[in-house]
Formats: C-alpha cells, structure tokens, sequence
DNA sequence: TACATTACCAAGTAAAATACTTGGTAATTA
DNA sequence: TAATTACCAAGTATTTTACTTGGTAATGTA
C-alpha cells in the first residue's frame, strides 16, 4: 500500500464526482483537470485504472464524461488507493517464506501487520463521509455558485 | 504525507530497535541491514533523519550502535513517516491562497481533509503498541534464540 | 597504544517511478 | 457534418529511490 501523489489525484478527483452525485450530469475529464491543475492526458490514465477496477463509468461524445458506479457512501479510499497505485513489492522477497535462514524475515511481520491496520483504516473511510464535511461542502457550495455564473455570463456574452 | 518504502524501511528499523528496548545494549545499523536486507550505507542515511527528528540516539566505537530517545510507546508511526520523507508539496501553489480565481481552489480542501485523518490515525499509532502484537512478539522470540544460538555457535568455533 | 568497530558525512550514480506529452481512433450528440 | 468527449499506445523529461564510493571521527578492547 503506496500513497503518493498519484492515489491524491485519484481521491481528490473521484470526490469531484462524488460532489455531483445528485445531478444526473457527468463530469468532463477537462473540468476535473481544470480544478485539480494537471493534464487532461494523465487524468485520462488515472481514470483507466478507475474504470478497470470498477469505481466509475464513462460515456463519449459531447455531455459524456465520467460518474462514480456505484454510490459515494460504499466507495472506500482504499479501493481508490488501491486502484491506481502500482502493487510494491513490500517484503523484497516476493513471498517466499524460507527468505532468512529457512524462516520469515522480520520484516516481512512488522510491516503487513502495519500496512493491514492501514488498510483497514482507509477501507473504513468513505467517499460519501468525506464529502459530507462541513468545509468540503462549502467548498463545493462556492464552486457550483461561479459555475451558475460562468453559464450566466456566457448567456449574457452570446446575446 | 507520503507513505513508501523509505518510510516502511524507517518504520521496521525502528521496530528493530523498539524489541530490544528492555536490554540496555545498543543496535548496529549491521545488524539491522542484515534483517531488512538493505544496505548499510542506505539505512545510515535514513537514521541520519531520524536523529535529527529526535527520534534516535547512536554512540560510535565497538558495542555502538542506535537505541530510541524516548519510550517506544510514546514514539508514533506518524513521526517515523514524517522524520524520513521529504515533504511534497499536496497543493501545488505552496499554500497560496489565491491559487484558483482569488479563491482557494478545490484539491486544497478536500485533501487536506483526508490527510489529515490519515494523520492523526497514525499520529495515534504507537511503535510499542505493534511490537506487543502476538506475532511480531513470536518473531521476536525466534530472533532471539537465533541470536543466542549464534553467540553459541560463535564460542564454540573460538575456541 | 594500536586496532577494530562503530557512527557520521558528502558526493556521485543507476534504476525505477512519476508526471507528463504526442498523436492518434471511436463513440455520441447537436 | 462537426464538435466533443472518451479511449488507447507509445515515448520522454524529471524526480525520487536506492544504492555506491570513499572518506573522517569517536570509542572500547587487546
């Protein structure tokens, strides 16, 4: 279990879908790329492993975009982590049990009991709690507020 | 907050030291480096952090070696983690405020949140609470006698 | 006092991972 | 038909990781 940049981005925009749960619309990669300031191209890439492990689905064409596949609230962290993050090998000896003088290494215990209590940690935390925090909403409240206005003065600019 | 092998190899390491708290003898990096398979040189580096953190304190000459500054039950994984990995910028504006619009912008909020109890998960962690696991003790055990088999083994071929 | 043994220090480096870029194709809607 | 989106494969610059090399400085032991 790895947590790096890579899982930020993936959480972070997958709490971007989570925030437009309610309306039926998807969200565009490009918008998603827009907030969080990082190429479309490698959001694309995130978003693939997304897809393949199941958490969201997208449609093409014009309106398309992604939305999350199954509810917020049953959507783990650890299974975003879990999903764009390349496996590491953590114990360097890839399982074998006989890796020092015929026994498991020390290692190999002290880290998976860890990284299980971890796991656990973020298997326990869900995207739908997150979400519903107070400041994240009043986060979410300002962006959908600019958005009504840049439709708004689009409308005004097309006159 | 990053979570990676160099954080794993600080947080093991430690763990190393933590089982033998109670002897007053102190642990060679040699002797940890043959555990974790991993190079002297390398762990020299990431005790180098963890002294500076206060975390460690190491005494030179034959017999040397590392010990903990402090009780290992009140020493957390966060602190471990944090003393070794170097610090990545979460927002990509370095804390500037204005970084979307004059607005603080949406990736800000919601990871901060999160990491924040990720943090404090580990921040409660404590490096004696592992090591009294039953299986990290029944490894223990194991090291132990091999270390005593070895002593043995050392006499015998001496003389 | 000579030595072995440890920590401590600085700099360089190979390999891997990260964070992209480029240049496409394939649906889908207006 | 054209714009807009996802989807796909491959290459690449940058950064980080994990390690190497080659020292110096204490400290205990024979």
């Amino acid at each position: 279990m790895k947590l790096t940049t890579k899982g930020r981005y993936a959480v972070t925009a997958m709490m971007d879908l989570a925030l437009h749960e309610s309306d039926n619309r998807r969200i565009a990669l490009k918008s998603i790329a827009e907030h969080q300031e990082i190429s479309i191209a490698y959001l694309e890439q995130i978003f693939a492993k997304l897809k393949a492990n199941g958490l969201v689905n997208g449609s093409r064409g014009p309106n398309g975009g992604y939305r999350l596949s199954k509810p917020a609230g049953s959507i783990s962290i650890f299974e975003i982590i879990d999903a764009v993050d390349e496996p590491i090998d953590v114990t360097r000896c890839l399982g074998r049990k006989d890796c020092q003088d015929g026994e498991v290494c020390l290692t190999h215990e002290l880290w998976t009991d860890l990284s299980q209590q971890i796991s656990s940690f973020l298997d326990q935390l869900k995207l739908g709690d997150i979400v519903k925090t107070p400041r994240v909403q009043a986060v979410a409240q300002r962006q959908s507020m600019r958005c009504a206005e840049a439709k708004f003065t689009q409308r005004v600019s097309f006159t």
